[in-house]
DNA sequence: AGCTACTCCTGGTAGC
DNA sequence: TGCTACCAGGAGTAGC
């Protein structure tokens, strides 16, 4: 599932290729992929304009458009669980679940590719609007341990469903969250709020450092879907801790990782490295 | 405030 | 082999 690792890859790789390119015409498939705009709508506003960059905020790629040089709008994707973008030579066949394609100047399309249906690529013109009730950025400078455990200390929430919540931290999702809280020792449905300063600077530094390691890995791919633009799947998977290892043995002690279910989600943990809390209140 | 349940989707897989 | 039933899950929403 693309998380933040993910989608930074993705990113990074098409960056190259779409920075400078004007968009030319648009094929809409699957006009929910647009977030509500019809598909005439949706090309009336992007054919014609420039990608002036591409960069990333939480789990969602964005694309800064202009015409004539002044800004003309932004295209918003978000690739949920089974997106994924591709620029490629007029003539490539995305196959059956290309959703939309933007054909662009010199031979290139980048195609939105969605075997579920959930992703979404949305033509907006207020991004503070598209982005409002988004938490800090995990690996951002505002993210700091002291404001961490602050904001920790004052909600009554289990730790999983906190920090799955985008207007906690924004760009984690259910591998990531999961690998954090074993690395930092704490239990998934221990309070946020009985969280000392101690384990909160722990897992405010496992956040970090598992997002990173992730990127530098180009993300996690363990079922058909994850690939980065030029096909490829990550390889952070090989680092998992816990997610996915139900049964299997914990790296740090040896015993054997257990599957529970919190909020909907499968969650994984080491019995022993992460006590489950005492009182839950 | 924070919980559960439900929706959107489809490929993969467990069970028979 | 072939069928059905269920599962995975990010985010949004409704209801309690």
């Amino acid at each position: 599932m693309p998380e933040l690792p993910e989608v930074e890859t993705v990113v990074r790789l098409v960056r190259p290729k779409l920075v400078g390119r004007t968009i030319e015409g648009a094929d809409v498939r699957w006009e929910r992929t647009l977030g509500g705009a019809s598909a005439g709508a949706f090309r009336r506003a992007v054919v014609g304009a420039r990608v002036a960059s591409a960069w990333r905020r939480a789990k969602y790629l964005v694309f800064d458009l202009e015409r004539d040089g002044a800004t003309a709008g932004w295209l918003v994707g978000h690739l949920r669980m089974t997106g994924r973008m591709h620029v490629e030579r007029d003539g490539w066949d995305p196959g059956p679940y290309g959703r939309v394609a933007l054909r662009l100047d010199r031979g290139k399309v980048l195609h939105f590719v969605d075997v579920r249906k959930f992703g979404r690529l949305r033509f907006v013109t207020d991004l503070a609007e598209a982005f409002a009730g988004l938490g800090p950025e995990p690996l951002g400078d505002e993210f700091t341990a002291e404001a961490f455990a602050a904001a920790l200390r004052r909600r009554r929430r289990m730790l999983k469903p906190l920090l799955l919540d985008q207007s906690f931290v924004a760009g984690l999702g259910n591998i990531y969250v999961d690998e954090a809280l074993h690395e930092a020792r704490l239990h998934p449905l221990r309070l946020a709020s009985t969280v000392g300063p101690e384990p909160a600077r722990r897992l405010h530094a496992a956040i970090r450092r598992t997002l990173a390691a992730a990127i530098e890995r180009e993300g996690s791919s363990f079922d058909a879907f994850y690939r980065t633009p030029e096909g490829q799947p990550g390889s952070y998977q090989h680092q998992f801790r816990v997610y996915g290892r139900a049964g299997r043995p914990c790296p740090e002690c040896g015993r054997p990782i257990r599957r529970l279910v919190v909020g909907q989600r499968g969650t994984h943990v080491c019995p022993g490295c992460q006590p489950r809390p005492r009182t839950r209140r």
